[in-house]
DNA sequence: GACATGGATATTGTATACAAATGCCATCGG
DNA sequence: CCGATGGCATTTGTATACAATATCCATGTC
């Protein structure tokens, strides 16, 4: 993260994520090299990174705003997530190794221990759920998975659903990587991939039935505490 | 592509599927820019856009070269291109419409005349086929969907593909899409799903028979005809 | 008053100069 | 002869100046 281009990556995606560019504002690129201490030019190569990510759109003359997320926005990303997820999960129990299987117990034991604090440790969850993922990735040996998910992991709804996670869905997270461990642990490729299919798309339900609730609508950009 | 930025896009990714720049070759930004005829400005952003594709690399201390692909990375490739295609035809069965259907019976339309010209005409074949593949995934609807298999349609080795098909195998993937149209007149979104799915595996499987029978082992950047 | 037009203003695109870093090679010491 | 070291050449990263283009607002015309 030395290089001012991962600088201004970093903070121009910390700024949407948070919220602090709300979703439709306009990013010019003078304002955002100034805002990073930087020139135009790392300001460039980094918006066309999160372009990549599709968190910033463009107008048809160029002009870079923050992506605005559609109801069917998230659904499409959930479901797309799913799939590739599960498919991860499915040759990642066929390629499963010793060590890595240790390395994803380890994973679920952390983030077991941190739900069960008198008060959620939320990032202890999600430090574990993250690794829990990325170890399977990295089984699944398949550098475009790996490349595709990347876009897909870390949208702003994706970081935020943990943190409305009731104790009782924690927990239900938790018992489902057990589950997944135990097919794992069997190579059994069909059944990993049913289950982290399932994961993922309840967490998509559990998300958008919070919203539905709340907002009922357009979703916003609010910060996550 | 009047951009000196598209234009150095397209400039470099043509000599990557042409062969011109072989795998594993060393890009200089200054010597492309030359090649193109614009500045390290413009190349720069288009080596990053080729990155994303996947066309090329990066070492770990910056330097760009022509990614090169083994036979793993081929089958790779194409794994998760059938599980996106297949996912896409589900849901353009699910949301058909009248003037989408038209669209997709012309295009193979076209493409069966193409190939029972006396000497079949391979690059009306591709047309054909481009715009039967391209409708279904306007019609799917999902913006991601689009984005992920934009980088996996048009690989140097999907490319050269088609252009190794007999005769016979022109036809075959010709009925397939008939069966394919089929199920999207039917809606049948499982039915197209397994169809499509089919016919991306059976497009890897010529190719890898191919190649593995002329040069059994590493793939190189032969020229395509 | 609505709409077209023109020019001022703001924004993005490109080129270039310079800084930082990497890689290469020759030289030196063992 | 092998390996380490230092410095030169090459390559990439960043800043800045300028060019091209789009946006916006004011003005004028119907």
């Amino acid at each position: 993260m030395s290089r001012a281009s991962d600088r201004a990556y970093g903070a121009i995606r910390n700024m949407i994520l948070s919220g602090e560019l709300p979703a439709g504002a306009q990013l010019g690129e003078e304002a955002l090299a100034e805002m990073c201490g930087v020139s135009r030019t790392p300001v460039r190569e980094a918006l066309r990174r999160l372009e990549a990510d599709m968190l910033v759109g463009r107008t048809d003359t160029q002009r870079t705003f923050v992506a605005d997320w559609s109801i069917d926005d998230v659904a499409d990303a959930f479901e797309l997530r799913a799939m590739l997820e599960g498919r991860a999960a499915r040759r990642a129990a066929e390629r499963m190794t010793d060590s890595a299987m240790a390395r994803i117990r380890a994973a679920n034991r952390a983030l077991g221990a941190a739900i069960q604090q008198p008060v959620p440790d939320v990032s202890g969850f999600l430090e574990g759920n993250r690794e829990f993922h990325a170890v399977i990735l990295e089984v699944a040996g398949s550098r475009r998975l790996a490349a595709l998910l990347g876009t897909l992991i870390e949208q702003p709804v994706v970081l935020r659903t943990a943190r409305q996670y009731s104790r009782e869905e924690l927990r239900r997270s938790h018992a489902e990587h057990e589950e997944l461990t135990a097919a794992f642990a069997r190579r059994d490729g069909a059944w990993a991939e049913a289950i982290m299919t399932s994961h993922i798309l309840r967490a998509y339900h559990a998300y958008a039935e919070a919203h539905r609730v709340r907002q009922g609508g357009e979703l916003t950009q609010e910060a996550a505490e």
